[in-house]
DNA sequence: TTACCTTTGAAGGGC
DNA sequence: GCCCTTCAAAGGTAA
């Protein structure tokens, strides 16, 4: 049982994984509130707007993992500038990504990430307690038959993320977003994602109404004592209501109990192969238990499908997704989720933290409807040929280098990077004119991904770039390419009518850096120490891996 | 038809 | 406690 990390730690295991093990700093120097992220009940409580919630005011420089734009500093109680993305819409690939190419970096990670990493760990429980889930049943539902996320139209901030101009086509009440065919507008009282009848549903407050005040107009509602709370000591409370309502709406979540309310709306984080409604779960039945392998396999697979909650970035994906698609006219969602993933970095704490927190809830709310479930229960649910990209990811040095030959051999498909090299959405240079805004990760650092990091201090670690079987000198030709018409339109007026950095030629040896996206993000496909030494004296050591 | 791509975060298990 | 793996969303693409 792990507790949630819920600050990059497992990216942080990308980015350093397998580097060597350093000493790690004393981690109370960089504690945030250790109950931020609990999933207790009482915790929930815990505002936005408390001053107390918001980190131990960290230097940005102090969050190596996240690339903080200069002129988005954070004072120490928070304020900050216009960021990034609100300064310059994301700039769009121009050219779609080459399947089978990546281009991955782990950045310069210092030991306040993993001070954090202690923190959150060390805070409190992030998963219910064992108690929790031998209360309850799983219950069995089925797949709400829409793909929108029941959470996004109520993680509607005042900021831009949550208003844009123009709603997002799949938020738009009139057009379709998938066929963009004019739909039936629909009653502004219900929400656009779950078609309930008015009659099946009454009124309650905006359940997030502490993080929109201004949008505590009703949305759902709940029968009269239509949901029995699982667990009463977790008293539910506006928050919790809202994602009752919504995402783990009890309306579309089968009773587990004969004597619960039954609605007949599926839950949006279910998933069946099979519409069904099981009366108990197969394991806890006798007979079933008896029955062979074979039909317990059967059951098995016909078992509801309980979707993990979404965690804060997915929720925030969901929510930009359709804005980007729609700045960008790109739809393929690698190349999205590269935006976004740089768009993400780019959020100040607290536009994060309104994340974090929903994610939080999620989580808490998941666990509270789905007590018997564990995120173990979906593996093996994908096909297996991720895995088998995954593994070769984390394939051996030696099969890296092999992959770097591969490379050589120019026999691959050419890449074609998804996002310009350097702001292609929003993130500006950095004073010292590099496009690579890595805080903590000092030049000297980076000029040597194989040194030990101790020797530039505990923050330094190497970076690594690597790609997907590419030469450099593809990656500068891809790079260029990049320079779409409209990108190059759009953040030349955004600009001050300065030329996209990309417009200009890109010397081969500032490849590196200036493919970086979203540097310290990137996952660690390969790291330093998996670096061609030709590649080394770059500042950023460049590898590539052969395609799978 | 289905897996892959891509992103970050959470969770679980191994060691 | 660290490390690794898997999955969550999404939609075009490739096999």
């Amino acid at each position: 049982m792990r507790s949630s990390r819920p600050w990059s730690t497992n990216r942080r295991i990308r980015a350093v994984a397998r580097t060597p093990r350093r000493p790690q700093p004393a981690r109370d120097a960089f504690q945030k509130p250790r109950d931020y992220f609990a999933e207790e009940g009482p915790r929930m409580a815990l505002s936005l707007r408390d001053p107390a919630y918001p980190w131990v005011p960290l230097p940005d420089d102090s969050r190596p993992e996240q690339p903080i734009p200069l002129q988005r500093t954070l004072s120490p109680g928070g304020a900050r500038t216009v960021p990034a993305d609100e300064m310059a819409p994301p700039r769009c690939p121009p050219q779609r990504y080459s399947q089978g190419h990546k281009i991955a970096v782990s950045g310069t990670l210092g030991p306040v990430m993993t001070a954090r990493e202690g923190v959150t760990q060390k805070g409190a429980s992030a998963r219910p307690t064992s108690q929790w889930r031998l209360v309850s049943n799983k219950v069995p539902v089925v797949q709400h038959p829409h793909h929108m996320h029941p959470l996004t139209p109520l993680i509607t901030y005042s900021n831009d993320h949550f208003s844009p101009a123009s709603p997002p086509t799949h938020l738009s009440p009139e057009i379709d977003p998938k066929t963009g065919i004019p739909r039936p507008p629909h009653p502004p009282e219900l929400s656009p994602y779950y078609p309930l009848s008015p009659g099946a549903v009454g009124q309650i407050p905006h359940p997030l109404g502490w993080l929109v005040p201004q949008q505590g107009q009703p949305m759902y509602s709940l029968p009269p004592g239509g949901f029995r709370h699982p667990y009463p000591a977790l008293a539910m409370n506006a928050s919790m209501s809202s994602l009752v309502s919504s995402r783990f709406s009890p309306h579309m979540v089968a009773p587990a109990h004969p004597g619960l309310p039954t609605s007949g709306i599926p839950h949006p984080a279910i998933v069946s192969p099979i519409v069904k409604q099981e009366p108990a779960p197969p394991s806890l039945s006798p007979a079933v238990s008896a029955k062979s392998p074979v039909t317990v396999k059967k059951e098995e697979e016909k078992k509801p499908h309980v979707k993990k909650p979404l965690n804060a970035f997915m929720l925030y994906m969901k929510e930009m997704r359709a804005k980007v698609v729609a700045e960008c006219t790109l739809k393929e969602s690698a190349a999205i989720n590269q935006i976004l993933g740089r768009k993400w970095h780019n959020l100040s704490r607290e536009e994060q933290a309104k994340y974090y927190e929903l994610a939080r809830k999620e989580r808490q709310l998941h666990a509270q409807l789905y007590p018997t479930w564990s995120a173990r229960d979906n593996y093996g649910k994908k096909k297996k040929r991720k895995r088998e990209k995954q593994l070769s990811q984390t394939q051996s040095q030696q099969q890296i280098q092999e992959a770097e030959g591969a490379l050589a051999s120019k026999s691959k498909k050419p890449c074609i990077q998804y996002l310009p090299p350097e702001k292609p959405c929003d993130s500006p240079a950095s004073s010292h004119g590099s496009t690579l805004d890595s805080p903590a990760t000092p030049s000297a650092a980076l000029a040597s991904p194989a040194a030990p990091a101790a020797t530039h201090s505990e923050q330094a670690q190497p970076l690594s770039l690597t790609t997907k079987p590419e030469t450099r000198a593809q990656l500068a030709l891809h790079s260029a390419a990049f320079l779409s018409a409209k990108a190059a339109a759009s953040n030349s007026s955004q600009m001050g009518g300065q030329p996209p950095l990309l417009s200009r030629p890109l010397p081969l040896g500032a490849m590196p850096a200036a493919l970086l996206t979203s540097p310290p993000s990137f996952p660690a496909t390969l790291h330093a120490h998996q670096a061609l030494p030709v590649l080394q004296a770059q500042p950023l050591s460049l590898v590539t891996k052969s395609a799978h």
